[in-house]
Formats: structure tokens, C-alpha cells, sequence
DNA sequence: TGTACATCAGTGAACGCGCGTTCACTGATGTAC
DNA sequence: TGTACATCAGTGAACGCGCGTTCACTGATGTAC
């Protein structure tokens, strides 16, 4: 029952709290799941008095909102490695939606933080904005895969790749689809051939034919 | 200042109360949003005492599932309208599409207490397995649209065009996309556009022809 | 038809709780001279 | 190199709050005889 050493050696100042918070946000995530996340909760998990956080952060929600940034960050992150990772560019966008599924469902108390976010909002978060964000990846796969879209397709289309990941990454978690994610070869097939059925990631340029 | 003739007339016995709480909390839903939604403001909100709930319901969450379930029985009805609607059995998938996304916009704050409901479960709820449910409608209509599928790709059909109107549901709210939504002739062209680029809706059996 | 009594569906006061936030404070750090 | 002092980043106690839930109660209702 001692204190580890890193507590024992524990300055008064923290040197990193700002960080250190984040990082005790998502602890409590995954171990106890969005409603345990409270700021207090926080400070305690990150060894620190409730009045604390303030010095960082002008209030919860503004802590809650860097739990989110650093989630859509970390996505961002996770997209790019499966571009770079994909043989080629018109698989790129199967890619992608496989790694934002994947995401979702390994971090879903955090998914959930981000997403709340996003539900209080009419317009899209800053970060979105951003080169690396997840959005913009998922523009410049579609761009890259060929389909030559004009500005109103490209935004199209990226919505409704969106909506198809997003929409799966919270259907994905219901036992009543084990079978049918066995038979596919396990959750990554499972997480694929819905893609494909929704058809944006592997056919992308298929609206360029002319109608009738 | 004075009290309206039916709070005057009020009796001690409600009468049904059980059903009272539940609009009450729609009406809380509606005006404050799901963050107001407390046991004690229904209780408040429908003229009764913080105790009166207890004997309807077993606690705040038997509630709230009462709230979730109205809810998704109102979504079921508006399906089947939607299903009634359709001129033809190709066309109501495309039909039940719109009204479901429909749905979730017009009522932001239920449709998020009905899908928190399913966020925590790994289990589908009872009621999507009654027949008038919206999973069991968008499978028939899939069935009757005449692609003749197997269970498995029934099922997956079924996940697919639901991943899609959820998502859509929840991405449908941000300014951004104002602009896409005027050009689409308003927002049920944009839901539609969506819906039909996703394929799901309007072209139910193209996975039937032989692959390669 | 009347009456005794069990049951049902309310009341309102109280419980303890954890929360977000504020406050006056203090220890540590950095900088000007 | 030392020293005075401003600033930064913590502490811990306290604030009021609304919450979910329980409790002993009481008024209204329904039923057996």
C-alpha cells in the first residue's frame, strides 16, 4: 500500500497537467464509459484537486472539448495510415472506411465524447477543417480515386460516405449480427461488406455515367 | 394569474398518469432538450409530486426506455405510412428512407433518447422484432422489392440501409451543407440524394447479378 | 343499499450524493536589476 | 551571483444546486358481505 515512486516524487507543479488531463479523460472513458466522466473524476484520476483543471481550462466543457480534439485527431491519424497502406488509389476508400469503423468501435466511449460534440452543433467542428482531419482525407480519396466530380458531387459523396461509416460504427455492437459477422470472416469483413453494399468506397466514380 | 379550469378540476387520482409522464417528457424533450430530461422535471412538468413516478415506473430509467419505446413505435407508424405512400414496391424503400431521416429531424431530442437506449446495449431491443417495427418493415420491403435474398444478405441489406438513415439522421443537421440542400431542391432532395447515392434504397437487388 | 376494509395512487418532506465552480491561500518559478 | 518581486500553478475547503430515491402519510377507490 505505498505510494509508487512517481507519486512519492510528485512536484507541486505538474509540469504537463493540460495534457495529463486529456490523458485521465480517456482513461475514465475506457474503464468506466462516458457517464463517470465528470471533471472532478477527472482531476482525481489524474491526482490533482477538483480547482485544478481551471488553470487549464475555462470549464468542463472546454476540457471536454479537447477530449474530442484529440479523438478526431487520432482518427485523422488512423485514415492516413490506411491510405498510405491501400495498394492503390481506388481501394483507398475502402480503406478509410474500414479504419474510421474500426476506430469507433475500439474507442467508443471516446467516439461517444466526440460525437456529442457534434450533435450540440450546427456547424462542423474547426478541426474538420483541418488537412489531416478525417474529412478532408475522405475528399481527397474520392478526388484521387477518379471519379472527376464538380464541387457538389465531391461534398455529396462525402457526406454519404460519412453517414455510411458513421451508421455502421454505431450498429456494428449488437450480438444479433455475430453470425452474419462469422460468416464474413469476423468483424473486418463484417465492417467491408457493409461498405461495399453501400457502395461509396469501392465505386465511387459509378454516378459519372450519363443518365437514361 | 389564476389556475386553468382543468388544473382547478384537478383530482387527486390521475387517472393515467403512467402515459402522462410520457408526454410530459416529450414535451421536455421538445422544448429543453434531452439534457433537461430529469425524473423530477417530468415529474414537474406533468403537475405532480417527484414521488408520484414510482409507482408507474421502476425508476428513472424504466422511464426513459417508456419515452424511447413511444418513440420508436411513432417511427414504426411513420414507415408504414411511408410504405403506403409508395407507388410502387421499388420506390418504398426509397420511401421508408426519407421518413426515417425525416423523423430523426423533426424530433432531435427523442431520436437521441432512443438511440441512447441502444448505445448502451450490445443486445437489440424487444421492440424492433414486432412486425410493425422499422427493421422488420425496411426487411419486408426489401423482400418485396425482388431480390429474392437469402437470410444473410437479407440481413445485411437490412444493416446496411439502417447504418445509412442513422447516419444520415445525424449528419443531416450542419449548416454546411445548406447550400448542397438548396441546389437538391430542399432537404428531403438532399435526404434523398443521400440515400440514393448510398443505393441501398433504390436499387435493393443489384448484388444479384453473377460477380465477374 | 350500507358498511368495513384492503388496496391503489397520490403527497411532501427528507435522505445523501456528486457535481461544477469559486475562493482565499500558498508554494514554486522566472525575471529584472 | 543575490535578491526582490511578479506571476504561475497548485491546494483544500466551501458554495449552492438539482438529482434519484425513500419514507410515512393520506385521500380515493373498489369489493366482500
Amino acid at each position: 500500500m505505498r505510494e509508487t515512486a512517481s507519486a512519492a516524487a510528485k512536484p507541486y507543479h505538474h509540469g504537463d497537467l493540460s495534457r495529463a488531463l486529456v490523458q485521465a479523460a480517456r482513461r475514465i472513458l475506457e474503464n468506466e464509459g462516458p457517464a463517470a466522466l465528470s471533471l472532478r473524476a477527472v482531476a482525481r484520476e489524474a491526482g490533482v484537486s477538483p480547482a485544478a483543471p481551471y488553470h487549464h481550462f475555462k470549464d468542463k466543457n472546454e476540457l471536454l472539448e479537447a477530449v474530442a480534439e484529440e479523438g478526431w485527431e487520432q482518427l485523422g491519424a488512423e485514415v492516413a495510415k490506411a491510405r498510405e497502406a491501400a495498394p492503390n488509389q481506388r481501394s483507398a476508400l475502402s480503406g478509410i472506411g474500414v479504419a474510421y469503423v474500426t476506430f469507433a468501435r475500439q474507442n467508443p466511449a471516446l467516439y461517444r465524447v466526440m460525437y456529442d460534440g457534434m450533435r450540440d452543433r450546427t456547424e462542423f467542428p474547426e478541426h474538420a477543417k483541418d488537412a489531416s482531419s478525417g474529412w478532408n482525407q475522405v475528399e481527397c480519396a474520392i478526388i484521387a480515386a477518379g471519379g472527376d466530380p464538380d464541387p457538389a458531387e465531391l461534398q455529396l459523396a462525402t457526406i454519404a460516405a460519412w453517414c455510411a461509416a458513421h451508421g455502421l460504427a454505431e450498429m456494428a455492437s449488437f450480438r444479433e449480427f455475430d453470425a452474419l459477422k462469422e460468416s464474413l470472416g469476423g468483424e473486418e469483413g463484417f465492417i467491408r461488406a457493409i461498405l461495399d453494399h453501400l457502395g461509396v468506397f469501392v465505386r465511387p466514380g459509378r454516378d459519372k455515367q450519363p443518365a437514361v
